[in-house]
DNA sequence: CGGCGGACGTTATACGTACAACGTGATGGG
DNA sequence: CCCATCACGTTGTACGTATAACGTCCGCCG
């Protein structure tokens, strides 16, 4: 995990170009024009390249004595409306060289009363969703200790990771509804290049084909409401026998297969079941309620941060998944009680 | 706003209170026992506590070497899934005296391909909903520049205020009933002390109270689905002629309205009307779709973050409530079609 | 031939903090 | 009576950066 070996400082890149710190601060802060040669500037660019260099921040921080980082503070992170002020404001922000970090007000008893001691960043380490995938090539840039959530334990990442068993889930859920009788299956399926979303449909590809005379098709979809709307009823519409499961890739995507049921008058469970995955408060105000798996999100947290903990401190991260719990509500229920 | 004035350092503590400054350092840092007298310490937090002393982060951060901060990469904002493992990796992470920095991958075309050069923090400013109440006096704690979201703007804070026009958006929603013919009105509120829903409540009285005839009840709620249903469920069950229109100062109120009806077999909109306020995805996830009211969350973000800039720069932040529209949908219509 | 200015860098310094190393009286033990 | 110990601090320094203030070489004009 080099240890020993500490990040390279702006005097580390301008001895291997072979000029002086100032030089390099000059060429970096691109405030060079007139000061240095054309063919300094590459050379002390290519030195920074070459080391893999990134300025200290709280260096540059204390000398500018300001950040260009502004906070937002929100009540919670539970509502899409908070998730749009957020991008607007880092749109503007980024415009003007800002940077937005949100602290969201912990619900409940909150741990940290202050919030600018938990904004006082640049960081010792990261946690990262696989589904943030763009973020990660930024990541890996730097040589932070590094805790990947739902990935793949193998991949080339070498990163620790945390799991929830999503595969279980999945299972269960197939087992489900393979119990009430279902034959023929589509899976709505995330549009989103995530190792978590292929586990589902392998697994429910393996579960549904171990019996005999079943069908499964599928149909993508973005991960919104409407998106996953117009995806299921192309797909429910379509042409030969009507799949009587429908098991979708999470809670906003069943949402969406509601929205899409009621649009082709099929009724929920009688002509489809319908199952999702998360459990979100959503699951419970649809009508009927979903059939979902549940996801402790908190524990996956936790789980996360301890691991990265267990990195910071050299230890090895404890492996396990976490086990995920199967909800049957009203959504799905034997196929066929009206005209199949 | 301060300007001339700059924060205080250990070092005006360490005068303030006759010491050196690296005694000061002992002192805030705990580290004293032993080095430094019981009555000295006391004069030395007395003079921080007087100067309203902080220290600066990207200096400790500089000497340290690390900044027992965490880095939070989520795909988006967008569900309550990841608000979950927030508030888990924050809870573990304040016990081990960490603090965790939320930083959503931004939808769409990002700006900041780069992660890091938006958690740099240490803040310039702040922008606060004023529902984050609690880390308000956290905040005036320091002299940053302050924008507030749907604030007092004759508040006592002293700081800029950007709003949404939520006054307007509840006088169409009351007119639209209105025009409809309800009289027996139930007002689902947020149980939050916020000045947003201060406003809900009283332009909602003001509107319906100036029609002959008409009755307003008030049930509160948490702002969570089945918390909404409980209070709804109470208040829809109760003694006296039933309401027949359902004003719920948000969406996430109304479909837990919506959980309510089914119980008690009411139905939308024959039984009852029911209206939200935000349009988040879940309006048209439910049955019937939510007569609601729009709110341009990201122009929200936009504005905050430009006040901000302008207060940042000595400008005045231009004011002007932000519009709002009434949006009808399913969830409304003419009261009493089956037995009143 | 003196010197002047442009091109190209360098040296020195400060930001605010944490902590290692170093006083300095007073007390006490041998 | 002299040195060790203790209680109570202080002096000095380094973290990595940005930039103001200086060179220094060279060509060229008068």
């Amino acid at each position: 995990m080099a240890r020993g070996s500490t990040r390279p400082t702006s005097r580390d890149v301008a001895q291997a170009a072979g000029v002086s710190q100032a030089a390099v601060s000059l060429v970096l802060g691109d405030k060079w024009r007139g000061r240095v040669s054309e063919a300094t500037a590459r050379r002390v660019r290519e030195a920074a390249e070459e080391l893999g260099y990134r300025p200290n921040l709280a260096a540059r921080n204390l000398r500018l004595g300001h950040t260009r980082t502004v906070l937002l503070v929100v009540p919670a992170l539970t509502t899409e409306f908070f998730a749009g002020v957020y991008t607007g404001a880092a749109r503007v922000a980024a415009q003007h060289g800002f940077g937005v970090v949100l602290y969201p007000s912990p619900e409940g008893v909150g741990p940290a009363r202050d919030p600018f001691a938990s904004a006082q960043a640049a960081l010792d380490g990261v946690i990262a969703s696989s589904m943030a995938a763009d973020a990660l090539t930024a990541i890996r840039g730097d040589q932070l200790p590094l805790v990947m959530l739902d990935s793949d334990p193998d991949g080339s990442l070498g990163a620790a990771t945390v799991n929830l068993d999503i595969a279980d889930g999945i299972r269960q859920v197939a087992d489900h509804l393979l119990a009430l009788g279902h034959r023929r299956f589509l899976h709505l399926a995330a549009d989103v290049p995530s190792w978590t979303f292929e586990v589902r449909a392998r697994e429910l590809a393996a579960r549904v084909g171990a019996v005999a005379d079943t069908e499964l098709r599928t149909a993508r979809a973005p991960i919104t409401i409407d998106g996953a709307r117009a995806a299921a009823e192309a797909a429910l519409s379509g042409p030969g026998p009507r799949p009587t499961a429908l098991v979708c890739d999470d809670d906003k995507l069943a949402a969406g297969a509601y929205k899409a049921a009621r649009r082709l008058g099929l009724r929920i469970p009688d002509d489809l079941s319908v199952t999702g995955l998360d459990d979100l408060a959503l699951a419970t105000a649809l009508d009927p309620e979903l059939t979902t798996v549940r996801l402790d999100a908190e524990l996956f947290g936790e789980r996360g941060m301890q691991a990265l903990l267990a990195v910071l401190e050299g230890r090895a991260p404890d492996g396990g998944d976490i086990p995920v719990e199967l909800v049957v509500r009203g959504s799905t229920g034997a196929p066929g009680h009206r005209r199949p």
